[in-house]
DNA sequence: CGGGGGGTTGATCTCCTTCAATCAACGTGG
DNA sequence: CCACGTTGATTGAAGGAGATCAACCCCCCG
């Protein structure tokens, strides 16, 4: 069930691509060692279901490499995208038995899991731990609210560009990039799942990326490589604060 | 500036009304004492401003009485409800300095407030208060996904029966109430508050609200007194899980 | 070659917004 | 006590943004 093939190359914690942005941030080194002894890893496909809403959940964990969603359903079968795990994003509630989200991996993925008991055994002796948890809930608190805002009192226009500007700001962060000059990433998500985020349609979904295209808002190259010429221009159209794009 | 007359009154922590749900519910008594030691009380009236979004903000603190509301605005104008405030809710975010939003009492209100630097002091001392702190900011994040799906999903209607049907559910815990036979309560929000909550226009509110009267789903006395006589038939309408209202 | 997943584009429809008039309740000052 | 303004709410008519339904394209893969 659970390949160990290559698994092994991130055995170590000291040299964990998300050491430093995981709920293991805070931890010095003795932790970090306690945390090892329990951790394991498990490797998703793209497409693949993580946990389904209202199922057991007996694990917690954090996202080590790859995109996975959590979303809701209705019973009608409308959906709503609640939030998108990036590397160090944390999955699971601690203290809650069973999953309120459907969480699904889009990309392949890896995750570095705990047990719920003993890591939450943990997380009563180590302070590090649940403050960094604090931090994280509360940044991901924010980015719902701001979220709020898109799905309440956006255009369909300006959604697009929003979901844009912040996947474009993520990827500058997180690999070299400066956002004075051009942008250019790769969307993880298909039309249908910015869909889902936005609270629209797949085909107004696509029918504004192309209308922000053809405005020259941004390029593509294919369906998914996007280079956005001017980051200000974007995010005047995401109907976000327009200082001219320092966003320092 | 602040009115010290009837405040007195909830200056003992162990007969606070919101003592075993708010931010300080898991102290211990000698823990309370010191918390007791650095609180203040704050009062406001109906339509005053807490604070800006964007200003400083050196305290944070807990709604004891009354409701307010959090906001968001963008420069034209266009505004969206994040966050509805409740007796024991907390307001402020212990690492920030300044208000993410602004923060309005809609009723008159008291808040216990403690100042920045020393709550963060405790915060550090007593694990008991970050613990509560985590687990009221899982619950807020849940609740935001919650209204991530209203406002992106939902229909008119469905929004104005989910705002109901929260507002019904909260006043029967909070109030003696049950759930299966008829139940009523107060609206504490005006229709434009409404409207900014489920990212409609108030006159959409108004019509939702006229057509949930006519077809009997709900019955009203004034604007504002609302009667429920059948809690399931509303959750329907709101487009949740119809398991016949049992909701255990 | 057929098929399917992902994507684009078009035509039509509908739900909600927008603009506007009206109303009830309330307070205030002449 | 009544005219007046204000605030919250209701209702109507018209228009538009996005949904819906449907056809079609592209590309990869078995």
């Amino acid at each position: 069930m659970l390949k160990q093939d290559n698994l092994s190359v991130t055995q170590d914690c000291h040299d964990c691509p998300i050491r430093h942005r995981a709920v293991c941030a805070r931890c010095e080194s003795d932790e970090l060692g306690l945390l090892e002894d329990i951790k394991y890893y498990r490797r998703f496909e793209a497409g693949q279901t993580v946990i389904w809403s209202g199922d057991r959940m007996d694990f917690v964990g954090s996202v080590v490499s790859g995109i996975a969603t959590l979303t809701q359903t209705m019973e009608d079968g409308r959906t709503q995208m609640v939030g998108l795990l990036l590397p160090s994003d944390f999955v699971g509630r601690p203290g809650r038995g069973t999953a309120a989200y459907d969480v699904v991996a889009t990309t392949d993925m890896v995750m570095c899991c705990f047990r719920k008991a003993p890591f939450e055994d943990m997380m009563n002796r180590t302070p590090h731990i649940a403050q960094r948890l604090l931090e994280m809930t509360l940044d991901e608190l924010d980015a719902a609210r701001e979220w709020m805002l898109v799905l309440g009192r956006k255009t369909a226009r300006e959604k697009i560009a929003s979901l844009l500007s912040i996947i474009a700001r993520r990827d500058a962060t997180l690999n070299l990039g400066a956002l004075d000059g051009p942008v250019s990433f790769d969307l993880p998500l298909t039309r249908e799942a910015m869909a889902d985020y936005l609270g629209l349609t797949l085909e107004t979904v696509s029918r504004q990326v192309s209308a922000l295209k053809k405005d020259q808002v941004i390029t593509l190259e294919g369906k998914r490589h996007v280079t956005v010429p001017d980051m200000s221009r974007l995010l005047e159209e995401a109907g976000d604060d327009t200082d001219g794009g320092m966003l320092v």
